[in-house]
DNA sequence: TTCTTTACATACGATACGTATGTCAATCTG
DNA sequence: CAGATTGACATACGTATCGTATGTAAAGAA
C-alpha cells in the first residue's frame, strides 16, 4: 500500500524541501535561514537536503528556478493576450513589476538570488524568460515596430527597468499608488525604443 | 611625536577598516569575508570592528556609503560637462553603466548590499544620487525637454536600467563590446520620456 | 536470497559571529 | 599634579551553522 516507486518517493522529498525553502528563505531571507529548521520543518534532516541538492546554494538555485519558472509562465500568458505583439511586450514587462511585489519573488529572486547565485542572466531559468522577450522584441524589429536596436540589450534593459521598479514599489509605504506611477512611467519610457511613437 | 588627538586615531582605524573592508568584499564578497581576516590585515582585531561599526552589516553599510558617494560624484562630474541637460542626464546614466564594471561597485554595491542592506533606495547615499537625477529630470520636465511624467519614477527607471545593464555589461564574455550595445540601446530606450524625440 | 546501491540520518569538526570582559592610554576633575 | 573616569581597542568565550564523513535501512539487481 505504501509502495511507491523510488523516484516518485524522491521527488516527494525535493518537493517537500523546496517547498519549505521557499517559505523560508522568503521569510528569513537566505543567510538567516537555517538548514535545520528548514529540514526539520519538511519533516527531514539536513542529510536529505546535502544528498540531493548538494549544498545551501543548491537548495536556492533550485527555489529560484522553480519560481522564475512560474513567473515566465504566468508572464507569457498575460502578454500573449494582448491585442497587439507591442502591448504584449508592455503587458509581459508590467506582470513582471506587479509579480515582484510578492515577497517571495522579491527577497529570493531579486535580493538573495544575484548575491548568491551571481547575475541573473546566467540562471537557465532567467534565460528562459529573458529569451522569451529577446524573441519578441526580434520580432517586433522585423515587423518595423521597433527601431533596429540589439535586441538583447533591449530586452535586458526592459527586464531590469521593470524588476528596478517592482523594489521600489514594494520598499515604498503606499505600494498601489506608486505602481501605478511605476507603470507610467515604465511605459513612457519604453516607447523609445518604437518606431513611431505613435 | 605621536600624540594626535582621540578624534584623528578614531578616524584613521574607521578608515583602515573600511579600505580593508572594501578589498576583502569585493574579492570575497560579504557573506564569505571573515571579520578575523579582514581586521588583521588591517592591523586590527574584531574588537576595533565592533566597536566602531556595531555589527558587520554596519561595517559593510559604511563600506557601501563611500563607494556610492564616489560613484555620485563622479557622475556627477561627468554629467555636468555636457552639452545640454538631457545629455548630461544621458552621460550620468552611461557613466554609472560603465563604473558599474569594476568588481567593487559591481559585488559591493550592486550584488551584496542589496541583500544584506535591503532596497538600496532606502540608503542614504542613493538617496541622494537618486535624488540629483530626479532633480535633473524634474527639470527637464519644466523645460518642456521631458515628457511630464513621475520625476521620480522617471528616475528611478534610469537608475534600474542602467545598474542593470551593467551587471550584464560586467558578466559578459566581451566587456568591451557588450559596453557598447548596452549603451546604444540605453539611450534609445531614454528618447521615450523625451517630449520630442528629435 | 544475497549483494549492491540509493536515500537518508547521525555524528563530528571547523569556522565565524556577537558579546562579555579586560586593559591601557587619554582626558577630565578637584 | 594626582586620582578618577571615560573611551578605544584587545582578548576570551559561547553558540550557531555549515559541510563532510560515517552509519543504516530499504529498494532493486543478480
Amino acid at each position: 500500500m505504501t509502495s511507491r516507486r523510488r523516484s516518485e518517493m524522491v521527488e516527494e522529498t525535493r518537493a517537500k524541501l523546496i517547498r519549505a525553502a521557499r517559505s523560508a528563505f522568503a521569510e528569513k531571507g537566505y543567510s538567516t535561514a537555517s538548514m535545520d529548521d528548514l529540514t526539520a520543518v519538511a519533516g527531514l534532516t539536513r542529510g536529505a537536503l546535502y544528498h540531493n541538492f548538494g549544498d545551501k546554494r543548491g537548495l536556492l538555485a533550485a527555489v529560484v528556478d522553480q519560481i522564475d519558472a512560474e513567473m515566465a509562465e504566468r508572464a507569457h500568458a498575460i502578454g500573449s493576450q494582448a491585442e497587439s505583439p507591442w502591448e504584449g511586450l508592455m503587458a509581459e514587462g508590467v506582470a513582471y513589476i506587479e509579480m515582484a511585489m510578492e515577497p517571495e519573488v522579491q527577497r529570493i529572486v531579486l535580493l538573495d538570488g544575484p548575491a548568491v547565485l551571481g547575475d541573473p542572466s546566467k540562471w537557465p531559468s532567467q534565460n528562459r524568460c529573458l529569451h522569451a522577450t529577446m524573441q519578441t522584441v526580434q520580432a517586433l524589429i522585423a515587423q518595423g515596430v521597433v527601431k533596429p536596436v540589439d535586441a538583447e540589450a533591449a530586452a535586458r534593459l526592459l527586464n531590469g527597468a521593470a524588476l528596478n521598479a517592482s523594489l521600489w514599489v514594494a520598499a515604498s509605504d503606499n505600494p498601489s499608488e506608486v505602481l501605478v506611477r511605476a507603470v507610467d512611467a515604465f511605459r513612457c519610457m519604453a516607447t523609445g525604443l518604437l518606431e513611431t511613437p505613435a
